[in-house]
DNA sequence: CCCCACGCCGTAAACGTTTACAGGAGCAAG
DNA sequence: CTTGCTCCTGTAAACGTTTACGGCGTGGGG
């Protein structure tokens, strides 16, 4: 771990200067001797390029950051999966930031653009403050978000169509049949809780259901404030059908809670869930899912991320992924698992032995 | 995204020089007023330290990488769970790299080190070459090895003991009366599957059961590939009562078929999985795993790393997680699926909307 | 034979910090 | 008034690159 060579040695052993050093490991026009002897002085030396002295030449760094609010949340690392290709195979290192969905952390991470550390940044904030929008507009650097940002913000910007998703899934749920059709949703403070909950009264509508307040049931967006909420929805309304719940972890506790009150799914009470992650594939019944286009939004993130970097200016760009239903045993009837996604094949495995 | 105020500027405003208002901004003791002076200045200019030029200058980057086969495994995100947090509170930002497990990627990500992109690695590797060991050996920056490395290799090195996993596994089952417990294993060239095999063989002498290799098939860590695996093993030998599975994807993929082939489980057939990921509780029959401590060896291998940041030379430690055999529905019994793990609360959800 | 063009190369400045060193101001003591 | 000490500040060098610029040697054309 001694002091590695730098330019100045290899200039040394090779009897050049450091500019023809330079200039060779750059490919720059160069007589083939000067060439091969600085070629043979790295190689000796075992020659690394110092990535931070470059950097701060060429205000360049091949960093790309992504803040996301939670690393364990199945949905970002759907995101992250897809980014982490798109970043590497362009010649770009990616930097976590996990937020935890704290505004001032977010807003933390926008400031700390102007260090330097980073070319750009794709980021994915649960809500979005006048304090974020501020800081954004005084960004430093490239920045992607993923998720809805006011009409007019100044930045490239990746949304999903949830609203439109919850449609998906209530007109499948009201084609089966279901008539009383429950919403768990997450708190409406949130942006996808705001527009979900919207969507659920758009989508009734459509269908020709009564909008009842009964109905609707608020939980965090985690699987045991699911089971929680759909045992309470049960006892006030033990009715129900259909629920409709906001991801795919409320879902899951959904399902946890049917089972135990030995409902039938989806005989007596279908489940849909959001999101379309991994989990949903594993659970038993498998689990009806509407997709966001996870996957899909951090990809195209991180392409229109790439395109600012090379390109320059550019009008801002709006991209919207359309919602997708998949439909698997928790609503359509016997409990096949095993759909085969490709996508699966990624998941490898084989921790340490 | 004009360029943004140096110290140049600073001192230009404040009317001081660049060495005054460095001691300022690292808090240096420097008088009252000058102190006031370039507060003010850096203020109204907005002004953020530059951390690629601190980094040349101080040889540290508060970065640190993680090298892991694949995003998407679930193992591995367990391990960036526990990661994550440590380090941000240490103060350091974190890389991530992903090699597929490609020999080659993870030597190349040992090699940047001298790059000095960042002050320090943790690395996962499957398989560890002569290769691997050479490069590690001439490492630029200090490294963690999450996994088996051969005795004596000068590296602060993190294991399970998925041997001795296995073990606790196979007396579960015997306990249980089985008695014709099979084995779908990883590759034997990569060192779990080596592990898992040899603590197969063991347990079976434990317990007295004849090893037949009939009962062991291979299979490459997916799901669909433990689909196909066990497939072929219940064509050959329709008459297993346990299936001891490599990982949580293979032991998915044989509930998959299982179902399929109208075994019920635990009662025909009795499945037990590893690396106890997020996919065992959310499956149904919910998944008897044996956890190799993913989560705690994230966290033992980002403090070692600290340590040996912040205390410099010390002797290489290793650290063996002990597994621990976390009984579901898939072996014993009934299918409850809603014992609540505290962990769960961490997989917060709600991708923007 | 002289001059110019051209191809290579070396010198030095720059990127934005941190920090060793020395100098200046103020003050107390001799 | 000199000396010496303390406290603060400024100058300059350094970290390891990239790159503008000018110089030198060679070769060809006038």
């Amino acid at each position: 771990m001694a002091d590695g060579p730098t330019i100045n040695t290899i200039a040394a052993r090779a009897g050049v200067s450091i500019a023809s050093v330079s200039r060779v490991l750059n490919g720059l026009p160069t007589r083939q001797e000067t060439v091969r002897k600085v070629m043979a002085a790295a190689d000796e030396l075992g020659y690394v390029r110092n990535a931070v002295a470059r950097s701060l030449k060429s205000r360049r760094t091949h960093q790309v950051a992504f803040a996301m609010a939670d690393v364990g949340n199945p949905a970002y690392l759907a995101m992250l999966r897809e980014i982490q290709p798109v970043l590497k195979a362009a010649g770009y290192r990616l930097v976590l930031h996990s937020t935890d969905a704290v505004a001032a952390d977010e807003i933390d991470v926008l400031r700390s653009l102007g260090e330097r550390y980073v070319d750009g940044l794709i980021m994915s904030p649960l809500r979005v403050t006048d304090a974020h929008l501020e800081t954004l507009a005084a960004a430093r650097a490239p920045v992607v978000i993923i998720g809805q940002v006011p009409e007019g913000t100044p930045v490239d910007n990746v949304r999903a169509d949830s609203r439109t998703g919850v449609r998906l899934a209530i007109d499948h749920l009201y084609a089966l049949g279901r008539r009383r059709v429950a919403m768990v949703n997450g708190p409406l403070d949130t942006v996808p809780g705001a527009a979900r909950g919207a969507g659920y009264r758009e989508a009734l509508e459509a269908v020709g259901l009564p909008y009842d307040e009964d109905l609707v049931q608020i939980a965090d967006f985690y699987r045991p404030e699911g089971r929680r909420a759909v045992a309470e929805l049960l006892a006030r309304r033990p009715d129900v059908d259909a629920l409709m719940c906001a991801n795919d972890l409320i879902a899951l506790g959904a399902l946890d809670v049917l089972r135990d009150a030995g409902r039938r799914v989806p005989e007596d009470v279908a489940v849909a869930g959001m999101d379309d992650t991994d989990l949903a594939a594993a659970s038993w019944p498998s689990l009806t899912s509407v997709s966001l286009g996870s996957a899909e939004r951090g990809r195209v993130a991180a392409e229109l991320l790439l395109e600012r970097l090379n390109g320059g200016e550019r009008e801002p760009r709006r991209v919207t992924v359309p919602p997708r239903l998949v439909v698997r045993a928790s609503t359509a009837g016997e409990g096949h698992c095993a759909e085969g996604r490709s996508a699966e094949g990624r998941h490898a495995e084989g921790s340490g032995a």
